[in-house]
Formats: structure tokens, C-alpha cells, sequence
DNA sequence: GCATTAACAGCCG
DNA sequence: CGGCTGTTAATGC
């Protein structure tokens, strides 16, 4: 369990919740590290909790039928995920991986479940993240294949930023270019030469471990415009 | 062509 | 020093 203090710091949702509600959340919430690189669950694990991001990086892939892995998204600190097969109480459908040192805060079900059949403001939250993860995954299949080295990492750096999953979105993000390869599916070489298309767009401003954000709108813009 | 790996120098914490 | 960055050269789909 953690402080109700902690729980506001690293879980936005629980700003919507009541009292009493936010009480329940926190004793149902534990905190876990992982070091770089190691798998947080593989394809075809059970999953037996709700997770959010502390500090770190999670990187969720699969694998095409081609043999190599795809990156379905980024998860940056703030960000909750696992929603989808803990209600379904299906096997995960994609791998999480530890990109970097990583915290996670994981939530155990029974509680989730309670704050699921209970909270109005824990489920106004849900609503909201499967609204915005469905806009996601839709423009997904086709854009991984036509789009240009700059709108896909234009596309994975929105999705860090995204004010929408992670109201606490900073205009700062700690991430390396090796990093943002790696969820772009594209060399450092590649990405370095595309973050600069992006600079010179005035949408993102490299630094060295660090990119500002400087027009979220234009970033996204960027990804649909190819 | 465009992206990838390999290699290297410069820089900064 | 060690990790990140910017660049170039050689190679592959």
C-alpha cells in the first residue's frame, strides 16, 4: 500500500475519485522496479494487475508475422495500462518491456474491480482512456508501413506527450534518440536525422537525453500529414 | 533510394 | 570514464 499523498503524485485519476474511493485505491496499490531491458510480461502472460508508469520507460510490442516486433506504443511516467485484459481477464496480448530503469505502481484487481463496479469518477477515466486508445491503434496498421522516418517518430513522440493519458505531461521528456528508435522501430541513426526534420519544423526541441515539446497539435498533425 | 550496421570523434555529466 | 550525439562509409532490401 502506499500514501494517499504518493497515490496523487503518480496517479492523475485519482484526483476524480472521492474520498472514501481514493482511501481504497491506495491500500490497493504497491510499487515495483525493473532494470533496463527486462521483460515486465511476456505475450500470453496473465496478468494480475492495472499498472502505471513512475519513472522510466515501457516499451508494449508484438511480434508480425514477419518475425520482427512491432512497438504498438510508448509509455512514458503517468501513463496507466492493462486495462483491457485485466477486464477481459484475457492473456496479454503484447509483450512489456523495460526500455530503461523502470518503476511501476501496480494495483491488484480485487481493488481495480471494487473502484470498477463503484467509482463513477475511476470509470469516467476508463472511458477516456479507451476513447483515446482506440484513435490510437486506428491509424496504427497502415501508418506503420507508408509513413516517413520523421512522422513515425513524430507519431511515438505524440504518444509520450499525450496530454489526453497523461494530464501531467510536462513539456519535457527524458528520453535518448536510441530510445525514441527503439519505439519507432527505426536505427538511431535514422532518428537522429528525423528529429531534426522535426526541429526545423518547430514542433519538438532536441537536447541531449531530453526532448521539449514545443507544439503537440503540430505533432500531431505531423503523423497524418506524413 | 532509403534504411541498417559499423565505426569514430566530440561532448557532457 | 561512460553514455549520448552527430556524421560518414559500406552494405542490404
Amino acid at each position: 500500500m502506499i500514501s494517499s499523498e504518493r497515490l496523487s503524485a503518480i496517479a492523475h485519476w485519482s484526483l476524480e475519485l472521492t474520498e472514501s474511493e481514493r482511501e481504497r485505491a491506495r491500500r490497493g496499490v504497491i510499487e515495483k522496479s525493473f532494470g533496463a531491458g527486462a521483460f515486465i510480461c511476456h505475450q500470453g502472460d496473465r496478468y494480475d494487475s492495472w499498472a502505471g508508469v513512475i519513472e522510466g520507460l515501457v516499451q508494449l510490442s508484438t511480434f508480425s508475422d514477419s518475425g520482427h516486433t512491432v512497438t504498438l506504443a510508448g509509455l512514458a511516467p503517468g501513463q496507466w495500462f492493462g486495462e483491457g485484459s485485466v477486464l477481459k481477464s484475457e492473456k496479454r496480448r503484447y509483450d512489456l518491456i523495460a526500455l530503461r530503469q523502470t518503476r511501476l505502481a501496480l494495483m491488484d484487481l480485487t481493488t481495480f474491480f471494487w473502484l470498477f463496479d463503484n467509482s463513477v469518477g475511476f470509470n469516467r477515466f476508463l472511458v477516456r482512456q479507451f476513447n483515446e486508445r482506440l484513435s490510437q491503434f486506428m491509424g496504427l496498421v497502415e501508418h506503420d508501413r507508408m509513413a516517413t522516418a520523421p512522422a513515425r517518430v513524430a507519431r511515438a513522440l505524440s504518444l509520450l506527450f499525450n496530454p489526453m493519458l497523461n494530464p501531467r505531461h510536462e513539456a519535457v521528456l527524458a528520453i535518448t534518440q536510441e530510445e525514441i528508435g527503439q519505439l519507432s522501430g527505426l536505427s538511431r541513426q535514422v532518428t537522429n536525422a528525423a528529429l531534426k526534420t522535426l526541429e526545423t519544423a518547430g514542433l519538438v526541441q532536441a537536447e541531449r537525453g531530453k526532448i521539449h515539446l514545443r507544439n503537440w497539435q503540430g505533432l500531431k498533425d505531423f503523423v497524418e500529414g506524413g
